[in-house]
DNA sequence: TGTAAATTTCTTTTT
DNA sequence: GAAATTTACA
């Protein structure tokens, strides 16, 4: 055996317990900055550098791609460009990639399309209308929801109906579920729960297989494992069973996704499931202050089940937590605002060391309207990623049409996109002639002479079949990807409708594309053999933390979910509101309160240094201003280490606080105590629900007379006059490309400050 | 058939 | 308040 690297007394004591520990099961439960990551690089380093595996015997499974990358190029470094074979990615993208192997062997082909939730809705949608459901009563997401439950709980569509059959509801997922499965198997598409459970159904069908790919890897990694679901548990337990290498790593106070199937119990019941399993604790944290692990442990002991462990570091006390204490949101990132760049100033931090977590994306709104009129820089991660745009998908639907026709979902969202006369009754007739031959549709296009349709749509569809033949010839000549790309955007009519718009919106959307076109080259230079269907698969299974670039000197805006395995020197938790962190309920259904809990313990744990936790006494909601409760997690923070900061407008609106020396307080501090419930009357001076007028003081309202501006429809023009006030504010503008006037209510109209 | 206007839902979290 | 969806009308 060779001599150990030197590389492992870069570790503490536990940590070298788990990377030389390299046969037979392995349980790491690594509390947080506990360097997990650290452990699993050098333990895979150390595999492949004591002979014990080559590269290409290891598979690791991470929970984001970025994360994957990032250990495979560390691993690099410690024992070099061999790295390059190791199997590192999501469940997700590394079990997609065996199923474009294997795809044959399950009645798919190895261009079989991807769905996202979108694309999958709209199936089920589809299903709900030629079962004379009304989508608006049934709504597709529940029956989505409902069958991607069963799915990850790996219960078919048979047992389905045995099992869950008691209500309509049920009864009508186990139907539509059934279809729903036959008809993305006839689109040769499979959805994200599907590239996790087919796996499954390939191993069992095929011993062979199953045999293959556990001689293949054998020694098996996995991160986050207490976020793992019944089907990720399934599949990685059949392909360990035969060596029994595995190792999983996970801290069971940082399980947060139950609500896509994590069952917590597979980190719970490792040790039972592999009996001579070794079990090592990682408890030192390298991250974070004293104070801000007193905060995260004060938290988390509320909860009732958890694994038993002491996180403790050697860092300083550290810093005292702020709590904000917010008229309402603007107010809140306002005050964010002026603390970054207080912070900045005082304690030499860069724009990158801040993140600002909160419970929704839809948070993050007031933020980056804030952080753009303070000028400070921002990377939002998360909320609608590039490739869930209108036009993205739109194109990458052509393009998966190329490779695979029989996908109707895919074909359904370009057929009449740009418009070219395939009108909705058309498009209907043509599905029903698919049903009823029981043919895809495009099969149907291809024959639409033996149909009676509409003749202009007919010769449309002629149209169509030729383009998309064309293409797919072209695809088939080896043409690069990004020139079949660019004639498919020409061909379609595709670039040609965006340019006509001509308005701001639609020279996003042919920026977007250009982006996307770049995307395509780079995917093309930078791999050896690069085809269309590696492409999509791989840019359908990015994800939003992917993105991600800590180095961009920006302050990070992120649900907490997205924060998952990251760590900032400071960072503001925000929106700690009854109803909203935790979560309101949802028609009846009970909130996890605990899991809320976890969920509040991980966006503490992610700050190093700094820590603000902030919560706001009103809100906007649907439109609608509503009063808040600070939420309940604030008061169970050990009180020794945060100190309250009642925000000035606060004290100034007596009409609706009045100041009392709040004995109640768990934490003993004064604070401002108020009737939150009580209706809440319009502020004076203060738009209250238009974003572009609200300022710190009128001096920095844009929209003064001489302004130019832009407008979504209207395009450019200045200010000529203004009048009225507050929400009632009203401007005239000349649009010079119209050679027109308008008078526009500034609440409504949604104006941009250009030049 | 396509567009504009009116209406309704929506906000958890994500691979 | 926005997005998605439906309705009304050209």
């Amino acid at each position: 055996m060779p001599k150990e690297p030197d590389f492992i007394h870069d570790l503490n004591e536990q940590q070298k317990r788990a990377v030389r520990h390299t046969e037979g099961p392995l349980l790491i439960v690594a509390g947080a900055g506990s360097g997990k990551t650290r452990v699993l690089t050098y333990r895979i380093a150390y595999l492949i550098q004591q002979q014990k595996a080559a590269p290409d015997d290891i598979l690791a499974l991470t929970f984001t791609n970025k994360a994957a990358k990032e250990m495979k190029e560390r691993i690099q470094q410690l024992i070099g460009d061999e790295a390059r074979k190791l199997w590192m990615g999501t469940f997700h993208s590394v079990f997609s990639k065996i199923l474009r192997f294997e795809a044959e062997k399950i009645g798919f082909t190895s261009n079989y399309s991807i769905y996202d939730m979108e694309d999958s809705k709209n199936a089920i949608k589809q299903l709900l209308r030629e079962n004379n459901y009304d989508p608006k009563e049934i709504r597709p997401r529940t029956i989505q929801r409902l069958i991607s439950d069963a799915k990850n709980e790996l219960i078919y569509p048979d047992h389905y109906q045995e099992k869950f059959v008691h209500s309509t509801l049920d009864d009508i997922t186990a139907k539509i579920y059934g279809q729903y499965v036959e008809r993305l198997k006839h689109n040769n598409a499979m959805d994200f729960d599907d590239l996790l459970v087919k796996p499954i159904e390939l191993f069992q069908k095929n011993e062979d297989v199953l045999e293959k790919y556990q001689d293949r890897f054998k020694y098996i990694l996995i991160d986050e494992y207490q976020d793992t679901n019944h089907a990720q548990y399934k599949v990685t337990n059949m392909l360990a069973e035969k060596y029994k290498n595995l190792c999983v790593v996970g801290d069971d106070a940082q399980s947060i996704y139950s609500f896509r199937g994590a069952d917590i119990h597979n980190i719970l019941d490792f040790k039972n499931d592999y009996e001579d399993a070794v079990e090592i604790p990682l408890e030192q944290n390298y991250r974070s202050t004293q104070a801000i692990l007193k905060a995260a442990d004060s938290i988390i002991k509320n909860n009732e089940s958890q694994l038993d462990k002491t996180l403790w570091t050697d860092n300083d006390m550290g810093d005292t937590i702020t709590v904000l204490d917010n008229y309402d949101e603007r107010d809140e990132a306002n005050r964010v605002a002026n603390y970054i760049k207080e912070l900045k100033a005082r304690k030499g931090y860069d724009y990158n060391d801040f993140a600002i977590l909160y419970r929704t994306n839809y948070q993050s709104r007031v933020y980056e309207e804030t952080f753009r009129r303070k000028g400070i820089p921002y990377q939002l991660v998360g909320g609608l990623s590039f490739y869930q745009r209108k036009e993205i998908k739109d194109v990458l639907a052509y393009l998966t049409l190329l490779i695979n026709p029989d996908d109707d979902t895919n074909l359904v969202r370009i057929i009449n996109e740009p418009s070219r006369g395939i009108g909705n009754k058309s498009l209907h007739d043509l599905m029903a002639r698919a049903r009823s031959t029981n043919q895809s549709l495009w099969q149907v296009l291809k024959n639409v002479d033996q149909i009676d349709l509409y003749k202009p749509a007919e010769n449309s569809v002629k149209d169509f079949v030729a383009m998309i033949n064309e293409l797919k010839n072209d695809l088939k000549n080896n043409e690069k990807l990004i020139n079949v790309t660019k004639k498919l955007l020409e061909k379609s009519g595709y670039m040609k409708s965006l340019v006509e718009e001509n308005s701001p919106k639609s020279m996003t959307r042919r920026e977007n594309i250009l982006e996307l076109e770049n995307a395509i080259s780079y995917f093309e230079k930078n791999n050896n053999n690069a085809s269309l269907s590696s492409f999509l698969q791989e840019i359908s299974l990015i994800t939003d933390t992917d993105k991600y670039d800590e180095e961009k000197p920006a302050v990070t805006m992120m649900t907490v979910h997205a924060a998952k395995g990251l760590e900032f020197p400071a960072v503001f938790v925000v929106g700690l509101e009854e109803e909203l962190f935790p979560v309101g309920s949802r028609n009846n259904e009970e909130v996890n309160i605990e899991e809320e809990r976890r969920l509040f313990y991980v966006a503490i744990t992610r700050a190093q240094e700094v820590l603000f936790f902030s919560h706001c006494r009103s809100r906007y909601k649907y439109g609608e201003e509503q009063r808040k409760r600070r939420s309940r997690f604030l008061d169970e923070v050990s009180s020794d280490v945060v100190r309250t900061e009642t925000g000035s407008s606060i004290k100034q609106d007596k009409d609706r606080f009045s100041e009392k020396n709040s004995s109640s307080s768990q934490n003993g501090d004064t604070r401002i105590e108020y009737d939150w419930k009580k209706p809440l009357y319009k502020k004076k001076n203060r738009s209250s629900n238009n974003t572009q007028v609200y300022y710190d003081n009128p001096d920095e309202d844009p929209f003064q007379v001489g302004a130019k501006v832009e407008h979504n429809i209207f395009g450019q023009g200045k200010i000529i006059s203004r009048s009225g006030e507050g929400e009632k504010t009203k401007v005239v503008i000349y649009f010079k490309e119209r050679q027109q006037r308008k008078t526009l209510m500034l609440r409504v109209a949604k104006l941009r400050v250009i030049g």
